[in-house]
DNA sequence: GGACGATTTATACAGGTGTTTGAATCATTT
DNA sequence: AAATGATTCAAACACCTGTATAAATCGTCC
C-alpha cells in the first residue's frame, strides 16, 4: 500500500533507454536480450514492445539519444578551442573521443555503437551513418584540412582522418586484451588516458605533416571513400544487394 | 559401388574447419549456428559434436589453424624482407596485412578473428592471444624498435605498434561503412588496397621518426602494455575476475 | 464514485539455439 | 562372410529468444 515507489521515479520508457544504452554499447545489439535490458531496468518484459514496438525500435531510439548526446559534446569541445591553432583543437578532440570510450566515468556510448555498427552491421547503421559517422567525419575532415593547408575535399584527408580515428577506437576494442595482459584489477586511469591522447596526437600530427609536405599521388584514395558531391541525402543510398544480416535482425521490410 | 563421392572429398572434419573458419571470422562466434556451419559443409547437425565435443572446441581449433597459417604467411613476408631496410619491411608487413583484411581473394581469416575476439571476448581469448596477437606483437616491436633506433622495451614501442594495428584494423572495419557510402557494386581491389597499405605506411613512418626524434615522457604508457618480465609462459595468466561472457557462451569449468 | 485511456503485468506462443541419443551406415580387419 | 570400431544420420531434448495477448492496475477527468 503506501510504498514509497519502489525501484522508479524516472518514467519506465526514459529508464529502458537508458539501460539500453549501455548495454548495447558494452555487448552489442544481438548479444542483449529484451528480457535483460527490462529485468535492469525494472521494467516488465512486455515493456519494449509496448514502448517501441520492436527490439530494433528501442536500438534506433537508443540511437537518437547517444548521437545526439556525443554530438553535443563535441560541438562543445570544438567551440571551447575554437581560437586555439587546429594542433590544439586535434589534441582536444582526440582527448575527448579517448576518454569517451575508456574512461568508465564517461560512458560515452555513441563511439562504441559506432563501433559495433561497422563490425556487425544491423538495420540501424544507416540511421549511424547519419547522426554519428558523418557528423564525426565533417568535423574532423575540416580540423585535417586546416592541418594540411588544403580544402577538405583534398584526397588526402579522408585517409588521415580515418588514420586518426583508427588508432583512438583500437586502444577502446584492444581493453579487453590490456586488461588479460596487465595486472588483475587493471583499469585505464584518466592520466593514462591523457597519455595516450598525447601519443596519438603527436603521432598523427606528424604523420598529416608529412603528407602535407609532399604532393598526393593520384589515386591513393578509393573513390568511395572521397565526399559524394551531393548536398544533403535525401533519401540514404540504398542496401547493396544482399543485406548481410541474419533473419534475426531482419524481419521488415520498410520503416514508416 | 562406384559412386564419384557426392560431395564429399575432403574429410568432413577438415571441411568443418574450413567453413567454420570463414563463418566465423566474418560474422563472429555469436551470430553463427552450428546448423549453419554442418549445411554449408554438407554435414549433419550432430557432426560438430561428434568431431569437436563443442562449438566452443570447433573454435578453439579453428583458432589454431587459422593462426598457423597467418604466421606462416607473416614470418614467410618478413625473411623476404629481411635485407632490406626496416622502413621497406614495415610497408611490405603493412601491406600483407592489409590485403589479408581487406582482398576477398586473400581470405586470411586470423585478423578478423582477433578483431572479433577483442570486441567480444570468448572463452578462447587466451589462446587468440597466445597464438596471434603476442607473436605478431614481437614480430612488430622489433621492426618499430629497429625504426626508432632503441630497444624493443622501449616505452614508446608498444603504442607505435598500437598505432600501425590500430589503422590497418580500422580499415577493415569500416568495409561496410565504405560498401554504403560507396557505389551499389563496391569492393577494394588490390590497387586501392596498395594505395592505402601506402598511406598507412608513410603516416606511420612520420609519427614513428617523430617520435624517435623526442625524448619518451616518461609515463606516457600504460605499465601494463609494457612487456612483461616473465620468460615464457608456463600457463596463461588467470580470469581477470568475472568472465564478461553471457551463459550462451560460458558453461564450462575448466578444459581437460 | 465511476468511467476511460494509458500503462503494467503474468502468461503463452512460435521459432531458433546447442547438445544428446540410439540406430543406421561405412570401412577395415579377422 | 562376420565382426568390430568409427562415422553419419534423423529425431528429439531442454532452453532461450522476440513477440503477442488479455487481464489487471494506475491516474485522471466527468
Amino acid at each position: 500500500m503506501g510504498t514509497t515507489t519502489p525501484i522508479v521515479d524516472t518514467e519506465t520508457r526514459q529508464r529502458l533507454l537508458n539501460v539500453a544504452a549501455e548495454l548495447f554499447a558494452e555487448q552489442g545489439f544481438n548479444n542483449v536480450t529484451v528480457r535483460e535490458i527490462c529485468q535492469v531496468a525494472g521494467a516488465n518484459v512486455a515493456a519494449v514492445n509496448y514502448h517501441f514496438r520492436d527490439k530494433l525500435g528501442l536500438y534506433r531510439e537508443v540511437v537518437e539519444m547517444v548521437a545526439d548526446a556525443l554530438n553535443r559534446a563535441k560541438v562543445e569541445v570544438i567551440e571551447a578551442a575554437e581560437p586555439l591553432p587546429p594542433e590544439e583543437r586535434l589534441r582536444a578532440y582526440i582527448r575527448l573521443t579517448l576518454h569517451g570510450m575508456l574512461d568508465p566515468k564517461e560512458e560515452s556510448w555513441m563511439d562504441k555503437l559506432m563501433a559495433r555498427e561497422m563490425m556487425d552491421p544491423t538495420p540501424a547503421l544507416d540511421l549511424i551513418i547519419e547522426k554519428g559517422i558523418k557528423p564525426t567525419g565533417e568535423r574532423m575532415g575540416r580540423m585535417v584540412a586546416e592541418l594540411l593547408g588544403t580544402s577538405p575535399d583534398d584526397p588526402r584527408v579522408m585517409p588521415c582522418f580515418l588514420s586518426v580515428q583508427g588508432q583512438c577506437l583500437f586502444y577502446h576494442m584492444s581493453k579487453p586484451v590490456a586488461a588479460r595482459m596487465g595486472p588483475p584489477g587493471f583499469h585505464y586511469t584518466p592520466e593514462m588516458i591523457d597519455g595516450i591522447a598525447h601519443h596519438i596526437a603527436e603521432f598523427s600530427l606528424a604523420g598529416i605533416r608529412a603528407l602535407a609536405a609532399q604532393e598526393p599521388p593520384a589515386d591513393a584514395v578509393p573513390p568511395c571513400l572521397k565526399r559524394k558531391p551531393d548536398g544533403e541525402a535525401g533519401s540514404p543510398p540504398r542496401h547493396s544487394g544482399r543485406n548481410r544480416l541474419k533473419q534475426k535482425i531482419a524481419g521488415e521490410g520498410e520503416v514508416s
